[in-house]
DNA sequence: ATTATCTTGCACATTGTTGTGCAAGATCGC
DNA sequence: GCGATCTTGCACAACAATGTGCAAGATAAT
């Protein structure tokens, strides 16, 4: 049939639409970070939206979901996947410092895995990377860095749950990038086995763009 | 006035319906645990009855899961309070021991604590146990037992953290006895700052009642 | 300026869950 | 066995959240 009307004037997706999808998915973000079952209203209000709008961009919460899963899944894997490991001590120490580069992303997909249907989606998603850190943790073991009373794979989640926890804590205290970056390598290191002082070796300089005070913890507590 | 009219015959609570008011309960925990926003269905077919039934125990789904967690915060505390802190390693140690003893009541207690309003509840009942932690934890910094880049309150909730990651892993594995307790024990103590070996050091023997086989390992991945 | 696109507000159907009422039946205590 | 207590099944109201339809208004592109 080819409906070759000529189209009469296909013009471009207006910019302020395309503005408020990206709003939505940030809104979405940092709603669901807190609780995981706020529903579209809350996504709404904090985009400064209609819930009518909202639809109007995703067709179903689900499918909202799906795609802050997709985008946080890809940005993390893109981030760690080149990953070096030479030395399964430093490789750990750059997955944690890289995870902390995308934490508002790796957040959010930590807290909906907990959740019931995403869990399995983003398990899925996630595996090439949990496989990795498997490989590095297995290695380290095998080499003697690590501990060795416990299984490589069974470490491996370990070290996942502490940088998630450390993560979590950080940015519950709303902490600077270089005191985050050197939180969260020293305790990923010390659950796997070393002592603080030799994990604080594996601190290296952290990702440029954050000038840390001087005094760290002062400001806190 | 004194309505004296010589009670009738107040006859005692039949034992049957005490029976299932514990099955509703403990169906409660084990359902709540996998899934927080379970309904009265699922607890209810999880213990072998009806909703309907349910009702007649728990006027509501909050007065249900309000007496989950004052049971549990109360075992908890039970379990920890009397805590002999002379060397902040052996507290940990013991902590964590302790803990592992009380793992259902624990990780009921956790699960439920991130979902929103009960949290607060939580936080509440369990907040003179988190100041004993944190006063052993600030203590371990102070004497430098343990890691010295992080104030004690931070670490306190990491150690924190890290027992419950490991409790949620070991329960997910279906670990024995000896096993979660002595992954338990090292996790934390690891996380505290000490070198796994030292910490392997402060694995006492674990509690009776189970006489783990040899091979600890072998049987898993 | 004109037009297509986007937003908004409201109304509405749908669905799932909570909590209640009541009558019939099962079960336990005595 | 008798009687009180408990369970069950069903029906029903209340409520919250999802997703849709439509018309009127705002806004960006050309």
């Amino acid at each position: 049939m080819m409906s070759s009307v000529s189209r009469p004037a296909p013009r471009q997706v207006r910019r302020d639409a395309l503005l408020n999808r990206l709003s939505i998915l940030q809104a979405a973000v940092s709603v669901l970070c807190v609780d995981p079952d706020a529903g579209m209203d809350a996504i709404a209000a904090e985009a400064g939206l209609t819930r009518r709008t909202v639809y109007g961009h995703f067709p179903t919460r689900d499918h909202l979901i799906e795609e802050i899963l997709a985008t946080g899944a890809t940005r993390i894997a893109a981030s760690l996947l080149p990953l070096d490991d030479t030395d399964p001590r430093a490789a750990i120490a750059t997955i944690g410092s890289r995870l902390w580069g995308e934490v508002s992303h790796v957040r959010a997909t930590a807290v909906l895995a907990v959740r019931g249907p995403y869990s399995a989606r983003i398990a899925e998603v996630l595996r090439p990377l949990r496989e990795v850190l498997e490989r590095v943790v297995t290695a380290g073991v095998a080499s003697g860095s690590f501990r060795q009373d416990v299984p490589g794979a069974i470490l491996a989640r370990l070290i996942e749950g502490a940088a998630l926890n450390v993560l979590d804590e950080a940015t519950r205290l709303g902490l600077t990038s270089a005191e985050g970056h050197r939180l969260v390598v020293i305790t990923t290191l010390s659950c796997a086995g070393l002592g603080w002082e030799d994990a604080a070796r594996y601190v290296g300089t952290p990702p440029p763009g954050d000038a840390a005070s001087g005094g760290e913890w002062e400001n806190r507590a």
